[in-house]
RNA sequence: CGGGGUGUAGCGCAAUUGGUAGCGCACGUGGUUUGGGACCAUGGGGUUGCAGGUUCAAGUCCUGUCACUCCGACCA
């Protein structure tokens, strides 16, 4: 078993990536294109995928006091226009609904591009007294951006995310809550999806629109781009200014609420794709394959090889999700090809030799390595080699993202590495959006994050020289 | 929104000078097979992206348009 064998049909990722991840997600059967461009159609086992996603996410939310709720669609025009700067971040890829039936609006509605303007709206209603506070409501929604040029789980015009909107009576409690969410994502990511992220603080330039501060983690691809994964914004009262969200205080006074709002979307399925798969398809985490283990028989015609496949399903679908193959049109071989290429963590061969002997053969995706196992010691078999499988898989993240980091003195050695690398490439940082917009001038990479955990990697801007207050990751970014 | 590329069956492609649209895979049916993409037989599937135009005749020539895709600018 050689990875660089030749598989049918999909793109070798090393030569064309891009091509790679298109051949993968139509071929995995993950998503189809819609008749209206950028849209998606998420097929069956790509949904699986954002349900088990939402699963455990809305499990994490729950468990720290959130409770979700859903606001309409469309919004009025006159409401999304209340915050400067938000309306301007967004007005540009904003969809409208003018007509009812045959009637023109006398107000232009909005499709959700996002949801700040109608929760706040409905905030400003609920919220009189500090003992309204927090206020921690998520919605799992779908939402609406018009964009120019998109890919499937990437960048789509219309998108599913879950989004949490939360009140708080002071600046503290909400920074702590925009913290406690940046890191809920990415333990998410790390102990679910196997991808290592940068955690840490997006630039001005790069914040969202209308936040005091934004926090992102960002993932690597294995083509070295960047993919910002998660995000959770700070809003101070700007938002509860401009849509009068106030409380009494224990002293009675009036006051702004403080607020909080951050998501997660289906492009993290792109990011998923993009950080395991190789030249065989799909590479799913356990904790997350909506398979996790799959039999497919041998000679499957033969006395007692469906009955035995049966029997060990039942066995295994207590504690596992299990699928079995038993399709008689379709050759072993082509089985073997058809469940690598979804992704399938451990795939399970069970033939009448194998039978006779009370074994099996265990196949990992992860490392394309066979092993023959005893029946009776399956069940621990599977948990070890899942656990096996999604450590190994993080490692092997963890191992990309090392490869393809690098540390640049000043803007020569960027421009180097730019020249014929992709990648992070770290750098000290003045603070000054000259500096970043210089960068991204030169070379299409911006800064990604100011990330928690600093190095002083010298005295200079790797830019302008001057003074740095920053170690920043830079990198291309989808 | 700028620059390039591609549109012929589900997918990949072919069609000479403008002259009856074809091949492989996939798919339906029957059978034989089954430890890394099986084989035989047989069958179905097309307004050549769309709209105009030139011509006796257009997949082929002309104009427009749409979609997809890659590279930039903009964004989760």
């Amino acid at each position: 078993m050689d990875n660089k064998e030749f598989v049918k049909d999909i793109t070798n990722m090393d030569e064309d990536f891009a091509q790679w991840y298109t051949d993968i997600i139509l071929k995995a059967e993950l998503v189809d294109y819609a008749p209206v461009k950028g849209f998606m159609v998420i097929r069956p086992y790509g949904y699986a995928l954002w349900e088990n996603i939402q699963k455990i996410l809305d499990a994490k939310f729950k468990q720290t006091g959130h409770k979700n709720a859903y606001f309409p669609l469309l919004i009025p025009e006159s409401m999304l226009n209340k915050e400067k700067e938000h309306v301007e971040g967004f007005a540009p890829e904003v969809a409208w609904v003018t007509h009812g039936g045959e009637n023109e609006l006398a107000e232009r509605l909005c499709v959700r591009p996002t949801s700040e303007t109608i929760i706040c709206t409905m905030y400003s209603k609920w919220i009189k007294s500090h003992r309204d506070l927090p206020l921690l409501i998520n919605q799992w929604a779908n939402v609406v951006r018009w964009e120019k040029t998109t890919r499937p789980f990437l960048r789509t015009s219309e998108f599913l995310w879950q989004e949490g909107h939360t009140l708080h009576s002071t600046a503290a409690e909400a920074k702590d809550e925009t913290l406690k969410m940046h890191k809920i994502y990415a333990d998410f990511c790390k102990n679910y999806l196997a991808i290592p992220v940068i955690m840490g603080r997006k630039s001005e330039k790069e914040k969202f629109a209308g936040a005091e501060e934004t926090y992102t983690i960002e993932a690597l691809m294995h083509d070295g781009k960047a993919l910002q994964s998660g995000t959770s914004h700070y809003f101070g009262n700007n938002f509860a200014k401009a849509f009068n969200i106030k409380f009494q205080n224990k002293e009675g006074k009036e006051e702004f609420a403080y607020q909080t709002s951050w998501g997660m979307s289906t492009r993290i399925i792109g990011g998923i794709i993009m950080t395991h798969g190789d030249n065989r398809g799909l590479k799913l985490p356990p904790n997350i394959a909506p398979t996790q283990v799959v039999i497919v028989p041998i000679a499957q015609h033969k006395d007692g090889v469906l009955d035995k496949v049966e029997e060990l399903k039942n066995i295994l679908s207590v504690k596992y999700r299990v699928d079995t193959d038993i399709r008689d049109e379709y050759s072993p071989g082509y089985k073997f090809n058809y469940w690598e290429l979804r992704g399938v963590p451990i795939r399970i061969e069970m033939g009448p030799k194998d039978i006779e002997n009370g074994e099996c053969i265990l196949f990992r995706r992860d490392i394309l390595q066979k092993e023959v196992i005893k029946i009776a010691d399956i069940d621990s078999k599977i948990e070890e080699t899942l656990a096996n499988i999604q450590e190994n898989m993080y490692k092997m993240a963890v191992k990309n993202v090392e490869d393809h980091t690098y540390v640049a003195q000043n803007l020569e050695e960027y421009l180097e590495i730019f020249n014929e690398k992709q990648g992070y490439v770290k750098i000290m940082w003045c603070g000054k959006q000259e500096c970043e917009d210089k960068i991204k001038e030169l070379t299409s990479s911006t800064i990604r994050c100011i990330p928690f955990e600093q190095e002083n990697l010298s005295e200079k801007c790797a830019i302008c020289g001057k003074m740095p207050n920053h170690m920043v990751y830079t990198a291309r970014q989808y």
